[in-house]
DNA sequence: TTAGATGCAAAGACTTTGCGCACTT
DNA sequence: AAGTGCGCAAAGTCTTTGCATCTAA
């Protein structure tokens, strides 16, 4: 059953509780974003959209974002060092990229537990768990590790 | 007494190991990093560097810092989403930015001991402690929410 | 109706690259 | 002397913005 849907009426809601309009390009894009089990990049997310509706520019979906972002919809993190992706905020977690193969994957935010509560305690700093990304090298390329790097 | 010119000496001497060329640019980019306490962005390194050297562009300083990070001099991070900045590799640490007053504060690597090793217990991922920047709110922020943000 | 959203295109911010000359080794 | 590194300027990415038009409420 579409368990989707309601991911998506609920999302919708949210919008129009903040008394934000409900738009065929915001619902494009909520759709795709709950269809996606990644996190995307805003020119992976476009080209989904515009695949359902071509008319829908990239700089829409970059408003969009920002404006889901401020919702709380969705949160974004910058992982290597190119383009920044976007995932909707309910699955909270952390990105783990490898540094050599670029590989991206993602954790449980409980691992951020012990840490969160640390760096409360210690810095009065509360860590965003939506929005942790870490970098260091996975454990398929430190095996490779024989010749110099790509 | 100048302890830094040490630390200078002895990131001249990893360039020079590596068979890579001492060049004025080089020594003052070196230079600008050492007296800098803070990371600093691509953009103020330059303008620190073409204080003293003025014919010194933009590009170089790129194309230096990326020698740098190869050779381990440097390393660094996005923080909040903006420019990335560097500093040098002997300290390693995270950076904690707050995402309302984007203030940046640096802790010992200790903290993600614990962290560090779950990650490579768990996912078999070798986390790089010199490159974890984290996003959260600052205790003085957290204090002061009590209007809209600005 | 009417304030807010969009499309398009241009501008902006940050970073990378090509090329010939200069400088390090 | 030989070859790397540099300055300059142009190109490239990714993202933001201005403005007239369109649309959700």
């Amino acid at each position: 059953m579409p368990r989707e849907v309601d991911t998506i009426d609920e999302i919708l809601s949210t919008i129009r509780s903040a008394d934000h309009r409900v738009t065929t390009a915001k619902r494009t894009v909520v759709e795709v974003l709950v269809s996606a089990n990644e996190h995307m990049t805003v020119e992976a997310i476009t080209a989904a959209v515009q695949q359902r509706r071509p008319e829908v520019s990239p700089s829409t979906v970059y408003r969009i974002l920002e404006e889901f972002e401020e919702l709380g919809i969705v949160v974004h993190a910058h992982l290597s060092q190119a383009a920044a992706v976007f995932h909707l905020a309910g699955a909270i977690h952390g990105h783990l990229t490898c540094d050599i193969c670029k590989v991206t994957f993602e954790i449980p935010a409980s691992h951020f537990d012990a840490l969160s509560k640390d760096l409360l305690k210690t810095f009065g700093f509360q860590l965003d768990r939506h929005h942790v990304a870490l970098t260091g090298t996975c454990e398929k390329c430190r095996a490779t590790i024989n010749g110099p790097k790509p």
